[in-house]
DNA sequence: CGGTATCCGCAACGATACTG
DNA sequence: CAGTATCGTTGCGGATACCG
């Protein structure tokens, strides 16, 4: 698997990486994409349903994350011209299988959770 | 699956999420974590070595996410008191869990990183 | 070698106000 | 309702220096 195809020597821009599969990595492990993959992974969702679902995020963060999600063709946005304005969000098929990925990893951290705040305590009580 | 526990009117702390499991989701996803585990889950390394192979990571990071990751018992820290020092990084049983699922994630996007290029391309000339 | 400590700039982020 | 615009802040992350 590669990881990178950084040499020492060479300019380094992260976020023009060389490498561009780790730009879309990025991406789909955003903070909020990950929350945002696994709500719409159920049914699709309309802007402040989702906003709602997802709590904690802004609407800047959430408009922000949708484009980017879009563009990168993983999420599908479609917009009725009736008011007031009603504008759903969907997975594309690359979306589901972005979400399917996702998903798994979420379920892991869910099932594993508390074996990692044991070993925060241990850790910590260790040190002290 | 449970996305979220914040409801209207609540404080949100988000570095303190009632949540725990995203605080858990957010070290693995972190933009370096997800390199770190794919790394480590071909064998074990030493700190610079490392540092190498992800390309374009600090040594500040390095440490920082190694630390997190130590601390959530994912990644396990051996250093031999020799000099010079010598330090080595492997995963933890709970680690390899976890790289497993992100390695799955990281392979799903090398092998759709064209489609989303073209995605972008198409999305681009569309708004042109 | 394998870190820690310190400084600091800048992009990311959140809150708010506003618009179609 | 579904966003954009603006602004203020924060904390991520790089650079550098130093230590065991």
């Amino acid at each position: 698997m590669e990881v990178s195809t950084w040499k020492s020597g060479m300019k380094m821009d992260v976020n023009a990486p060389m490498c561009p599969s780790r730009g879309v990595l990025e991406h789909v492990t955003s903070r909020w994409g990950v929350l945002i993959l696994i709500a719409l992974r159920e049914r699709s969702y309309r802007f402040s349903e989702l906003r709602r679902h997802v709590g904690g995020v802004s609407e800047k963060m959430l408009a922000q994350t949708l484009q980017t999600l879009e563009r990168d063709g993983i999420v599908h946005r479609e917009a009725q011209p009736v008011i007031p304005p009603r504008v759903d969000y969907s997975l594309t098929e690359l979306g589901e299988e972005a979400a399917d990925q996702v998903l798994a990893l979420a379920r892991w951290t869910e099932k594993r959770t508390e074996a990692v705040l044991k070993n925060r305590e241990k850790h910590d009580e260790a040190r002290a």
